[in-house]
DNA sequence: TGATATTATATCGCGTGCGATACATTATGT
DNA sequence: ACATAATGTATCGCACGCGATATAATATCA
């Protein structure tokens, strides 16, 4: 008969690997990001930023899955930087409207070799990647579908 | 051709689901782990500890993939709630022996009931979750080899 | 219109994670 | 034996991530 706490060992969760994957990717970007002056999570903000120009907290914390709590701090840390701009929306004052700054428009560029670094310190197949990322996002989207 | 900055697209990123997904995680385990008064670290802790009976500091970091400087206040605080003991070795006095009182004990019982809880609220086949658990060590096991 | 609800952002306190560093103990080499 | 290195743990400072709560602006509805 199974052992009655085989459930509650540790490799036995799924839970555990991802959360280690998790902490290591993010140690794994640093040297990269800090000659950005980013840490993780400023960085995925300027993806988002990179990406829609313009935007306010609120998109971010949905297209993040971050609450307000989180990123409120982190776009005041990047203003500071000098990456961004935040000002009151004329039409909707509790709406910031988020802009990228001439600094921050400039560096997607020097951004722009960190994913190809990254990628060769992780070794998967394409197919794993994809199975991955697919797996992934299943879980992600029926979160959100609640 | 392809948009020269399409490899800084969040959505074209492996590592951010599985960031949303380890935050998810721990977010979807709080309510189980708050009737047990842990958070989710001090849980999987706890899992080594249940496990192993007796282990040391350098022994958790490794089976966590944690530093000491996250580990150390964490077993402060499973101290201070009663669940673990910490003394020196007699042989090393370098070395800190960790062991369960017999609350820390006794919580593996009520423990129990967690990984069916959280299993429920995760759907994936049988498929998906054995490809995901292989995927993710092969990222750990690779870290480790190096 | 005016009370109430909703929405978007901000603040507070706590618990991680981690790089850097310090400290005490043991091991090592001459 | 004794200076030096290695090892195991602890401390410090910073940046999240989040539940709870607050605040300001807009929407809703009697």
């Amino acid at each position: 008969m199974k052992e009655k706490y085989a459930a509650l060992r540790l490799k036995n969760q799924l839970c555990f690997p991802i959360y280690a994957v998790s902490n290591m990717i993010t140690r794994k970007y640093k040297p990269y990001l800090d000659e950005l002056d980013l840490t993780y999570t400023q960085y995925i903000v300027m993806m988002v930023l990179w990406e829609q120009g313009q935007t306010n907290e609120k998109f971010l914390c949905e297209a993040l899955c971050l609450k307000s709590n989180t990123v409120t701090p982190l776009l005041k840390k990047l203003r500071d930087k000098g990456y961004i701009e935040k000002t009151k929306d004329k039409d909707d004052e509790r709406n910031l409207v988020i802009t990228l700054t001439k600094a921050g428009k400039e560096l997607q560029d020097r951004a722009l070799s960190v994913p190809e670094c990254i990628a060769k310190e992780f070794h998967l197949t394409q197919d794993e990647a994809m199975e991955l990322y697919r797996i992934l996002y299943k879980l992600l989207d029926e979160e959100k579908n609640k």
